[in-house]
DNA sequence: CGTTTTTGACCTGCGC
DNA sequence: GCGCAGGTCAAAAACG
């Protein structure tokens, strides 16, 4: 699995930088749409991608390549890590489940290796991988409801890169991005009337 | 003081 | 079955 992964980081250094594959086109219902803004019923034609990329997205991240890994278009939620209070330590996580969750990864050119997509995420775990001087870091969405993970992992072959992959899909609106973005759609709404 | 990060232990899956 | 690697938990520390 993390070979594709591998593969991936192969790149070349000077490809365009687009989003491709991140963000899917506001007709499909497709799962690895990360900001599930939940306005994919009367989702007017905006490119959510290149809005990301100029308002919501602070710093120097430029998009270097994305790679769906899995779109086995699956509810998340159902395994509530949350929910199962009555766990005791050493349990049986929820690695015991096989489900696969949509999956997508993709690279980003910075320095830094959080990027700010507009969720809000906790850290809950980092590992040293191997074949990787960096290690590899695990995020959760904040969000009660939301089961949302993603790892974070700079490629040792070239330290400029940051991996980022995606593990489910966002069952709530990004405030923060919304509001970022709100002023952006309006002027968007307004020019394209012309 | 509430939230987030750090970090070591623990668990599971997989290859041998 | 064993060992390794990856993924997660949770207590403690750090932070705002």
């Amino acid at each position: 699995m993390e070979q594709h992964l591998e593969e991936q980081a192969q790149l070349p250094q000077n490809i365009p930088y687009n989003f491709s594959p991140l963000l899917a086109p506001p007709s499909s219902s497709s799962p690895f749409n990360p900001l599930n803004l939940a306005t994919n019923q009367s989702a007017p034609p905006i490119d959510w991608a290149s809005l990301l990329l100029s308002g919501a997205s602070v710093g120097t991240h430029q998009q270097v390549q994305g790679s769906m890994l899995n779109e086995e278009g699956e509810e998340n939620g159902a395994n509530g890590s949350s929910g199962s209070s009555s766990k005791e330590k050493g349990k049986g996580t929820g690695r015991g489940k096989k489900a696969t969750r949509p999956r997508f990864a993709f690279q980003t050119r910075s320095s830094n290796d959080i990027l700010d997509d507009g969720y809000r995420w906790r850290k809950y775990g980092q590992k040293a991988v191997k074949n990787s001087a960096y290690p590899r870091s695990y995020y959760r969405c904040t969000h009660h409801t939301c089961n949302v993970k993603k790892q974070v992992q700079r490629l040792s072959k070239d330290t400029s890169i940051v991996v980022t992959t995606y593990e489910g899909v966002h069952n709530h609106p990004c405030e923060k991005l919304m509001e970022a973005l709100s002023p952006l759609i309006k002027q968007i709404q307004f020019l394209s009337q012309f």
